[in-house]
DNA sequence: TATGAATGAGAGTTCATTCAT
DNA sequence: TATGAATGAACTCTCATTCAT
């Protein structure tokens, strides 16, 4: 009798409350599987509202990547900021996003599971979002690598396209310990950069410093 | 005197015929968007013979992704009866993966692009592939690292926890790699397994042999 | 000091300009695809005020079959009196009907196209407009024609059955030329009805001078 | 538990009982109020075969005025050619033309009672139809008025334009009283036929001979 | 073995309509 | 008086699935 939540919220309002329910439905069912009658309940609002605010079910669910993706985006580069040398913004940036993951699973989810399958307007905007994700990477990557070596030694910065293969290998890497972070919930974000960090930061350093690998049969 | 394309075949080619169908419809178009029908036409029968042979569509789907996955971790063990050294073994690996998803895209899609959006059985059977992919790279990783310092050093030996934490590393990265040879057609499998190797290895040796990296500000 | 276009204005000029925004969208989109909201942008008014005032969409509408009926009721009757003798008064009947669909035509539109497809209550009230038309239409007939001969001999004046056939006639054929008039956009009203009277009066007026046809077959 | 009225039948009969089915309701309902559950109920079938064999509610209602409209298209062209004389002809086009309403008062409802609210693509339709029966009439009056004078004196034909009015106009009459005949109903599709060609063929008659028809305040 | 014919169940979407302010 | 916010109810359409032959 007391406690209905409240009804005629201004616009801005039920649109935000409209993204966060979708984000967790789309998380949990996946776009095709992900009714919008659940939406709308656990939005706690009617159907006509979501269709008469964001317009379809597409454009609800490109509402939610829109919003993960500029978060996400907006965490790597202010981690890109945080530290003075090269190193320590790498270290922040996997930090950041190790956290990200972790607080914002539907987010991520949304970002990065939901590949095929989907309406070309949904894909061309999940494309967006892994682009700008992968751009924020790779700058981490190559701004920071750029200063590894001794001052005024430029040559050993890494090149667009090495940046770039390694801006995939972090993500793709990155993502996939996602599920490895789940099946050993006592690892903190910190923790899994950690380890990220000893895997590829030492490696990088040698590998800019000249040193190369060879196919054992062509030595 | 017709040319009908063959009727009454054996069973055993009937569902191998639906599956390479199906492999190409739901990789194209993903599971939700692939319709039955297509597929039927694309394996040249008619609807109720695949419902008869696999069942349902979801059948469906596991049988392909069932197919493809004992294709790549047969690959994958093959690859690691390659070398003799390990780090002979994880180059065969790298470089088996890479022409694998080379060769049989749909396969790969099929394996990788389908995370949400997909009932239980199938998901749990994509769970499972992933899975058996996953245990092959941890070996990989495991058995070849466990060589690397001298013999007789085993303590350097990677633990279940570490090489299960590399194993997601590389899956993933190797995974989210597959698109940045896209974008550079003209790179081979080969050429990118080796860009790993220099990514990967070279700070792998180095960790091994006991250098440790730590945060700036805690040391 | 704001410009907002005059509020809180009496309830029968809101109603009035309810009907004519509303005459405009139902005569361009027709009953169901005229959307109220339209009708409240394009009346200036917001749409609990429609409803306040009308009721009810389909009350919109038959307001406007409503007014328009009765202005082309009255300018038929108006013209019914401005000629001396019975063909004069058709004549000027049928001038009048032309203008008022040139100068009216979505009250026309909404008069005479909306046959079916409409709710009972609406497709009642076309129909007592229609044949508050067709009486007046019949009544011009009937009256005009009573006296086509000499006087003094009533026995050719139209029957009630005739009068009502030449009645629908008339309406139908005047209708219809309505498109007429539109592919050929140089004809006045005046003209169009010029062509009808030569079509309808003339052999009218054989018919009452008691030359009948009779099938060939039958002669 | 004994007349389970015939299932399995080819799509030929099938589709041309959905269109018998369809013409009932559309004609009964009109576009919009007409629910393709209802069609289907009637049809003594299920939903998806209606939209597999004929695509759309738009598609299921253009083949219903096609198929109107090529029928009676072809009624009035063989009656064209009943007679020898274009009075002849004319007479035996009116009557065919009442007893088609009279037979198929759906097929006519949906052909002449479904002008605005209705998408583009069957306003097309539709719009196609009535040209398709314009043009059928109006060569029916052309032809045969052309010989209403004497041979030899073609000058008395009646001009593409006058034709075309004369087309409207019989087509519009006609349709109007279609109404009349409906509150009327002992009066045959011959008799009505008959009182038309008393009112329009006697009056053409003369004004083919010359006869004009002026404003009274013009002479 | 093989298939054309058929359907149950549910999805997204769009109104006209009414609260609550 | 006037309105932004909200909804119930219905509609078209699609798809995996199964008869009946």
């Amino acid at each position: 009798m007391t406690e209905k939540p409240r009804r005629r919220l201004p616009r801005a309002v039920r649109e935000e409350q409209i993204v966060d329910a979708a984000l967790e439905v789309f998380s949990q069912r996946g776009y095709h599987a992900a009714a919008v009658d659940e939406i709308c309940e656990r939005a706690g609002i009617s159907k006509p509202m979501v269709y008469l605010y964001l317009g379809s079910k597409e454009a609800v669910f490109i509402a939610c990547v829109r919003r993960e993706s500029e978060r996400l985006v907006t965490t790597l580069r202010e981690a890109a900021h945080t530290g003075d040398t090269p190193e320590a913004r790498l270290w922040a940036g996997l930090e950041a996003f190790f956290r990200f993951v972790t607080d914002h699973r539907d987010g991520w989810v949304v970002l990065h599971r939901h590949a095929a399958d989907v309406g070309e307007a949904v894909a061309g905007e999940i494309d967006r979002a892994r682009r700008a994700i992968m751009t924020e990477v790779t700058r981490l990557v190559r701004d920071g690598i750029s200063l590894v070596g001794e001052p005024g030694t430029p040559a050993t910065r890494l090149g667009g396209e090495d940046a770039e293969f390694v801006g995939h290998a972090l993500v793709g890497a990155a993502d996939s310990l996602t599920d490895w972070m789940e099946r050993h919930p006592r690892r903190s974000a910190e923790d899994t950069a950690l380890r990220m960090m000893n895997m590829v930061w030492i490696g990088m350093r040698q590998v800019l410093g000249g040193e190369v690998w060879t196919p054992p049969g062509r030595r």
